[in-house]
DNA sequence: GCACTTTTGCAACCCGGTTGCATAGGCTCC
DNA sequence: GGAGCCTATGCAACCGGGTTGCAAAAGTGC
């Protein structure tokens, strides 16, 4: 079988002769894509499940292994396209690879968005501080600010 | 010429046929690095040289371009070693590579020492704020905090 | 001068990210 | 329902920063 011919298949909807109604889950999904402008295909709902999964930031190398029937190239541009049309943001949390979280449905990617990111030194997960906002700090006279990036580095909650 | 076979040479102290009483600048640079337990040799006094000489950090790229007669893996390795010793601390200013400043006189490099990092978005240039610690965040309860690594991003004095 | 350690230079590699290009899939219009 | 078009996908190859292995050169102690 060729790659993704049957959505369903990869999103755990039932095969029958006749197409059944949606499944429910694959529906917001749907809905979750198009609401940012994004055309839901195959792997484009893969990824989004998986981020919808779990709470923890994603990588590409993450995705790789997980779908690995997929191709690199092909994730890497469904997580630009994503982080293009605001569905995500990418943290750069000083491991060297890049991780990708949900925005929430309000965010629009703007400074007031940001917020603190967390990496936990022993399981290397990384989490988005919603309700952690980042502090204001005095810059020396004659620099302006334009953003802050600030990553938290210590134990998360599942390894102290 | 053998590169750095007279260190004199590269460090622009005269040479004549007798050897004259050291320059004062590469006493002060001799000085800074065996005070933190590092041979001074002819590239790492060179190295020094550049770091005391500007305020903004620099990467290995910057070194190569500067010294193209030097290798890569020996200004890279040079870096190392004058991290190890704290001499210089990394900044990971979210542009890909690495950067590097000099440490404080007094600097042990321990989380007090710790202080937020500015990078200019358009000269591209980074600074140590050594003036502006980090604030105190609140973390969820059941997270525990161990660094924290924050920069800003905007105009320096110099650009806007 | 000789043996030993450290530093330097060269080559090659690794890994995350990125691009070019060809193919496959989906959509429209007639 | 077929032709043409646009987008998404897959493959291969590349790029840049960082890193390692190894041999030659320089420095050190005797």
């Amino acid at each position: 079988m060729k790659p993704f011919q049957n959505i369903s298949v990869y999103l755990g909807v039932e095969e029958n002769n006749v197409i059944k109604e949606q499944h429910p889950m694959q529906e917001t999904l749907d809905q979750r894509l198009t609401e940012r402008n994004i055309k839901p295909t195959a792997v484009r709902l893969l990824v989004l499940k998986a981020f919808m999964a779990q709470e923890a930031a994603i990588g590409l190398a993450d995705l790789e292994n997980r779908f690995d029937h997929a191709d690199k190239t092909t994730l890497y541009r469904t997580l630009k396209t994503f982080e293009e049309h605001k569905l995500i943001h990418s943290i750069d949390d000083g491991t060297g690879a890049l991780k990708y979280a949900l925005c929430q449905e309000t965010c629009d990617c703007t400074p007031e968005d940001l917020h603190v990111h967390f990496l936990c030194t022993v399981c290397n997960k990384t989490f988005c501080l919603n309700d952690t906002p980042i502090p204001q700090i005095n810059l020396p006279t004659d620099f302006s600010l334009d953003s802050v990036n600030m990553v938290v580095k210590g134990l998360c909650s599942d390894c102290r």
